[in-house]
DNA sequence: AATTTCCCCAACCGCGAAGTT
DNA sequence: TAACTTCGCGGTTGGGGAAAT
């Protein structure tokens, strides 16, 4: 009931905190303890509110806090766990020792959210979104300018890699492929309403096998109902382009402004966020680990690699000297990736919880 | 070099739940 | 049981730094 009067408007101070008020905050907890917010300022000597207090203590000046960059694993973890939990903030950073739940949802709003929705996949469902991903409207694009790199971008691979062949057919398939989009795409929405639902049920089952398996049940009608030719032409065209993949990459991986971040893989209808094979050895094709059993058993591509952040690499985000090598740090995060954090260790986790 | 735009994240706000009287 | 207080959570904002122009 009722609501806490929160900050006296009469003269408490609001804003960013000093290290002097910082270092008032800290003595004070560290010799009487916090127990209640509300008369903790006063008694510490602050003209803050005990709210303010409170979130100051718990989200910077908490001894335990780690600070830095989340290291791969944790991101792993935060996709995975929201993918159970949803927006519980709390809940996830409950089983992140030392982040904070501001932390983690500041962490997801700026970077894995988006990151998600680059793949055509919904940050809220985690389920694959092709009217997110809106092939025509990036290939149109695409076309429009005559990029190159904007299809191999689409495509999820190097500019040098991409097959000028794909190309074409890509670009004969999507100028005939727009036209039918708009009424697909409303069909579609009406769709997802259903698929949300599935979605929910999926958790449920808390089985990582029965629900990929029911996930890639859906997910396969949706592209089959919807893009039955893009899924036909694709297949097609990349088993094909997988022919001769082994030519392509015995060329050497020419330097590029392009990041890793501009390569967005192609969310197919049975995606994973982990690696593929586990059975690493030298990469520079990236790939969908989808398309891995058509192409070259090597050139697995985990999608591990692609959620991986910028901020917890070495390498900035849209820092343009990186140069397009996957093949050492990249190797690195698949290799880890699909060896940890599988989804029934998570479970295991989340059985012992108290929030389930 | 100056200005504008973009992005990140610390901090705030409002709400509901839990606790207390 | 109702009224009130306190706490904690999730959504949102805006200041400041970085990047782009």
């Amino acid at each position: 009931m009722g609501r806490a009067p929160c900050c006296d408007k009469n003269g408490l101070k609001k804003g960013p905190w000093t290290p002097e008020e910082d270092q008032k905050l800290t003595d004070y907890i560290q010799k009487h303890g916090y127990g209640n917010w509300r008369t903790l300022p006063k008694n510490a000597g602050l003209q803050r509110c005990g709210k303010s207090c409170r979130l100051r203590w718990t989200n910077y000046l908490r001894p335990d806090i780690k600070r830095g960059r989340f290291s791969f694993e944790e991101e792993e973890t935060i996709i995975q766990l929201h993918s159970i939990l949803g927006n519980k903030w709390s809940a996830i950073a409950g089983r992140l020792p030392g982040r904070t739940d501001n932390e983690i949802k500041n962490y997801w709003n700026t970077h894995i959210r988006k990151r998600l929705l680059r793949m055509g996949i919904d940050p809220v469902t985690h389920s694959l979104r092709l009217d997110l991903l809106d092939l025509s409207s990036i290939l149109s694009s695409s076309l429009y300018n005559s990029s190159q790199i904007n299809i191999s971008r689409l495509l999820g691979v190097h500019p040098t890699l991409v097959n000028p062949e794909l190309i074409r057919l890509a670009t004969s398939l999507m100028s005939s492929q727009c036209d039918q989009n708009q009424n697909q795409n409303q069909n579609y929405h009406a769709h997802q309403n259903v698929q949300h639902h599935q979605h929910l049920q999926i958790n449920q089952i808390c089985n990582q096998q029965e629900a990929e398996q029911f996930q890639y049940q859906q997910q396969q009608q949706i592209m089959d109902q919807h893009h039955p030719q893009v899924v036909e032409q694709f297949q097609t065209n990349f088993t094909n382009f997988s022919n001769q993949n082994d030519q392509w990459q015995s060329n050497e991986m020419p330097s590029s402004n392009l990041t890793q971040e501009d390569y967005v893989p192609i969310p197919t209808s049975h995606y994973s966020y982990y690696g593929g094979s586990g059975n690493n050895s030298d990469q520079t094709v990236v790939m969908d680990p989808s398309l891995s059993s058509v192409t070259n058993s090597n050139n697995n591509f985990g999608f591990a690699s692609v959620l991986s952040t910028p901020s917890s690499s070495p390498t900035p985000l849209n820092s343009n000297s990186t140069t397009y090598n996957i093949s050492t740090e990249d190797h690195e995060i698949e290799s880890y990736c699909s060896e940890m954090l599988k989804f029934d260790q998570i479970q295991d986790i989340l059985d012992g919880g108290e929030f389930m």
